[in-house]
RNA sequence: GGGCGGGUAGCUCAGCUGGCUAGAGUGACGGCCUUACAAGCCGUAGGUCACAGGUUCGAACCCUGUCCCGCCUACCA
């Protein structure tokens, strides 16, 4: 046994063991079973590089999930996989082509994709590695991907369905158009970002007149797409105007002033120009005053034919800084205010996004979204933590039309075909021979491909099969649980429940656990960029996986966001630490140890004491389990393992491990200590997978994995709240004890006497008894006198616990200010807390409406501390 | 503009279906290499629970208002 290390080196046991689980197929769920199913499908990882933190506690959380309930006798599968990511994926490797002086324009659809897929190889194989460095429990052997053919055909197939059930539908309306990207994208993948802009003032001139309408504009460049200048109907400043012609400046068009509610008198100068093209608000304008919409944008952001020789195919912001010198210089300009104001963003590259007139394909949500959710209101679906369900309704509630199509090439191909003979399309599963309308073979697939949440929305059935009717489908859906962050909570969490209920007629999951997004310590966001971001990789290796996920969950209260940094994990790998320590001492003291002989009833206090606490802790992680509470569950396990196990059972033990002949006593504290390890093994091995696994299998046990072993189960019967009355006593005085000593600078070697005065004949028995024994884990001494009165020594020292009274005397290392000073202090506190008590007591009212058990424990308080106030005074008094 | 969450120890946060002496991790200070663990052990200090009212026998917790902070959401040019 001393070959075993004094440190926990997580290494080679975390890869010994992963290498075994997979041998055995422990992760391999069962299609048919006789246990209940439990299932889960990952959030699959997108397939642009190396998983981030935040990966690290979502996969963490399920895999607690996933071995818990596993444990519990569950049929658990773990559907792990990974996403293509659409327009994301395609953005790193665009700038890996630019990095090697080359992009996907001169590359060509073809080399690219196939770019894309070696590049998913690569993300593929790292992803799924790290995750095993985790510990992930996933069916590793139905691992899919979003692109694989049975996924595509699940894509295809919901979008005939969709299809044909007339939900999907082409028009051709103001869409959030990213240039950059040369694809429209919907409205949750625009960021509003607040930036510093300018408010330009603009004359244009009254036709027939010597007048100007000044107006104001953050977008000076899309006047070249006016078609009206508006002003408020009932605005005194500007009604006569109305119904006149503007001139656009440089352009010299022709602009009819017109009066619409939509203008605000207050803002700028209370006139706007409208250009229905590339602003949701003049859009509307323009439908309500039948204006023309002309484009001036290229799709990459130049700008088109319509603006004239001067600008056209420059860039859109080259153009804005041109132009506002042309207008100054023309003396249209009159004036640039600053203006701070947000600008919507492209969430993936983090270009501006132009509102541009484009044709795509939507889906007709809203059906679907009401059924989603009544799902959630009739509560098939439940939300934890609770709040989420607001958030969920208010999107769901005001849910727009989807757009669904990207002008992209990475992703699913519309299933669409287009006749060049009679110029209709049609919509298939399977590439049609024939046109469905005319028969021509003359077909041609859409080049478009969907948005890349099209087929994550499936997820939850497509990767069971769907759209056959398979027995995993049959087993595993609908899901459990749906494990993932609340910043996908529209993203993904909402389409899916719509999808599922579409297409299953059932909800994909029944609970839905939002968890926090990981910051760093000061509570801000992680990223690379500002340096503040933990690697999981080298984190892991430096600190070990249990440690880093013990971390992770101990940190995951039920906020948006939890710190996270270095100290946290240190804090992990302690525990790690503690807990092989722990083990490594027991195991050490289990030479020659039969665990195959039972104990009688031989056992001690501590024995009993540490069962039920057991048993109580067994509960505790359970029910926090059960209510997603996983960081009360980490603490329960936390408090346990180190200040009750290590610190008080443990130390006790030591006594009849060590130093007793009586071997009977070794054996029960051997069979205790292992039995109760093992437990704690097991309660642990959800969150630590690895040192829990290493641990048992050198612990007595039966079955060949901690992984395929039993959840304890909690029984109230086991607990024993006479024995925690008893050692709590027992700990209180060696507490006091330990606390004189350190006070009063007692050297660790010398040994004191301890004199008890206890007036209880139960306590004085209990105390006669145990501390004999339990005493000297914990301090030196030499004498214990316990009697039911004690006359205090001279130079000693004094503590009061209730009616208990411990000197300890000091011949010599007393110092009789310091010792004054103590009491004092205490004597304070208590005087305080009895005014405060007495005063809850004393009121009538108190003692007639609150509940009889408050009260009583109020007045056994009082007692305790009207005792110990007495005591204190007492021994005060005798110091003089 | 609307909505949500939060303000508790130096730091990061638990606790909030009202009722033991408000806790943890981390940091600080003092003492220990005590034969499982210095990634450890022992002791100590540190909190008007943002502020002001209200409800109640009783409030960190419930209600109202105020002040800060964060987030989500929205079409103010």
């Amino acid at each position: 046994m001393a070959d075993i290390p004094r440190a926990y080196l997580p290494h080679e046991i975390e890869k010994k063991w992963y290498t075994f689980w997979m041998e055995k197929g422990y992760f391999h769920a069962a299609e048919k079973s006789d246990q209940p199913p439990f299932s889960i499908v990952i959030p699959p990882p997108n397939i642009t590089g190396n998983l981030h933190i935040g990966h690290s506690l979502n996969n963490s959380l399920q895999d607690v999930l996933i071995r818990w309930r596993k444990l519990q006798g569950y049929n658990t599968l773990w559907m792990p996989g990974v996403d293509h990511a659409g327009i994301g994926t395609e953005i790193i490797m665009e700038r890996k082509l630019a990095d090697r002086g080359t992009s996907r324009d001169e590359l060509g659809r073809e080399k690219f994709i196939e770019r894309m897929w070696n590049w998913k190889a690569e993300t593929h194989a790292t992803i799924r590695e790290q995750l095993e460095q985790l510990g992930c429990s996933c069916d590793w052997e139905r691992e899919r991907f979003t692109m694989d053919e049975g996924l595509s055909r699940a894509v295809r197939t919901a979008f005939v369905k969709l299809y044909n059930n007339g939900l999907i539908y082409l028009s051709t309306n103001l869409t959030n158009w990213c240039p950059t990207c040369r694809t429209g994208i919907s409205n949750l993948e625009v960021n509003p970002v607040e930036i510093d802009g300018h408010l330009y003032h603009i004359r244009y001139p009254i036709v027939g007149s010597d007048e100007f309408l000044e107006i104001a504009t953050t977008r000076p460049e899309t006047m070249f797409g006016d078609t009206a200048v508006a002003v408020h109907p009932e605005d005194e400043r500007y009604q006569h105007l109305i119904g006149k012609i503007a001139i656009l400046p440089i352009l010299g068009r022709k602009l009819p002033v017109i009066g619409d509610d939509y203008v605000d008198r207050e803002f700028g100068v209370g006139a706007l120009k409208v250009t229905p093209a590339h602003d949701p608000n003049d859009y509307e304008i323009g439908h309500r005053h039948n204006l023309e919409q002309i484009n001036i944008f290229n799709p990459d952001g130049t700008l088109n034919e319509n603006v004239g020789q001067a600008y056209h195919g420059i860039d859109r912001f080259v153009c804005r800084k041109q132009l506002v010198e042309d207008l100054r210089e023309r003396d249209y300009l009159i004036k640039i205010l600053p203006h701070r104001h947000a600008v919507g963003h492209h969430e993936r590259c983090n270009q501006i996004i132009e509102p541009y007139i484009a044709p795509q394909w939507y889906l007709n949500v809203k059906p679907m979204a009401e059924r989603a959710i009544e799902a959630v209101r009739n509560g098939e679906i439940v939300f934890r933590p609770k709040r989420e369900e607001k958030r969920f309704y208010q999107w769901m509630e005001n849910i727009e039309p989807w757009p669904i199509s990207r002008q992209r090439w990475w992703g699913h191909l519309l299933p669409m075909w287009h006749c060049q003979d009679c110029g209709k399309t049609t919509v298939a599963i399977d590439t049609p021979d024939r046109c469905h309308h005319c028969d021509s073979e003359n077909l041609s697939q859409s080049e478009q491909v969907l948005d890349t949440w099209f087929s994550s929305a499936l997820w939850p059935f497509s990767t069971m099969g769907w759209p056959d009717e398979t027995a995993l489908l049959k087993t595993f859906y609908p899901t459990a649980v749906l494990v993932t962050g609340w910043d996908i909570l529209f993203f993904w969490v909402a389409r899916m429940t719509m999808f599922g209920l579409q297409f299953m007629g059932e909800a994909p999951f029944r609970h839905v656990y939002l968890h926090a997004l990981v910051a760093d310590e000061h509570g801000q966001k992680q990223s690379k960029s500002k340096g503040n971001a933990i690697d999981p990789v080298p984190t892991m290796q430096e600190y070990g996986a249990d440690g880093f996920r013990f971390a992770l969950i101990f940190s995951n209260a039920p906020n948006p966001y939890i710190a996270l940094g270095q100290s946290q994990i240190e804090a992990g790998r302690r525990f790690a630490n503690k807990i092989w320590n722990a083990s490594r001492f027991l195991l050490m003291n289990l030479e020659g140890f039969d665990s195959s002989v039972s104990i009688g009833d031989n056992l001690s206090l501590c024995d009993r004491w540490i069962r039920s606490r057991f048993n109580r802790t067994v509960n505790d992680v359970t029910v926090a389990f059960e209510e997603y509470r996983f960081s009360d569950a980490a603490h329960a396990l936390y408090e346990f393992v180190w200040h009750e196990f290590c610190d008080w059972y443990i130390e006790i033990i030591k006594q009849r491990l060590y130093y007793t002949d009586n071997l009977n006593a070794k054996h029960t504290a051997q069979t205790v200590a292992a039995e109760i390890l093992e437990g704690t093994m097991c309660l642990l091995h959800p969150m630590m997978p690895f040192i829990t696994e290493e641990i048992w299998q050198q612990l007595p046990h039966q079955g060949e994995s901690i992984v395929v072993t039993r959840w304890p189960d909690h029984d109230p019967a086991l607990n024993d709240p006479k024995s925690e009355d008893a050692m709590k006593t027992i700990m209180s005085v060696i507490d006091s004890i330990r606390s004189i000593r350190g006070e009063m600078n007692v050297p660790p070697s010398s040994e004191i006497d301890v004199l008890i005065q206890a007036p209880d004949a139960d306590i004085r028995e209990l105390l006669a008894n145990h501390l004999e024994e339990y005493l000297p884990a914990f301090t030196h001494f030499s004498r214990i006198f316990t009697a039911e009165h004690q006359k205090k020594p001279d130079a000693a020292a004094a503590a009061v616990i209730g009616d208990i009274v411990i000197y300890i005397p000091l011949e010599g290392l007393i110092d009789i200010k310091k010792e004054k000073a103590r009491l004092h202090k205490r004597l304070d506190k208590v005087i305080k807390d009895l005014d405060s008590t007495q005063k809850t007591l004393n009121n009538s009212s108190f003692i007639e409406r609150a509940p009889e058990a408050v009260v009583e424990q109020k007045r056994s308080r009082f007692g305790a501390l009207k005792s110990e106030k007495e005591k204190l005074t007492t021994n005060l008094e005798l110091l003089g």
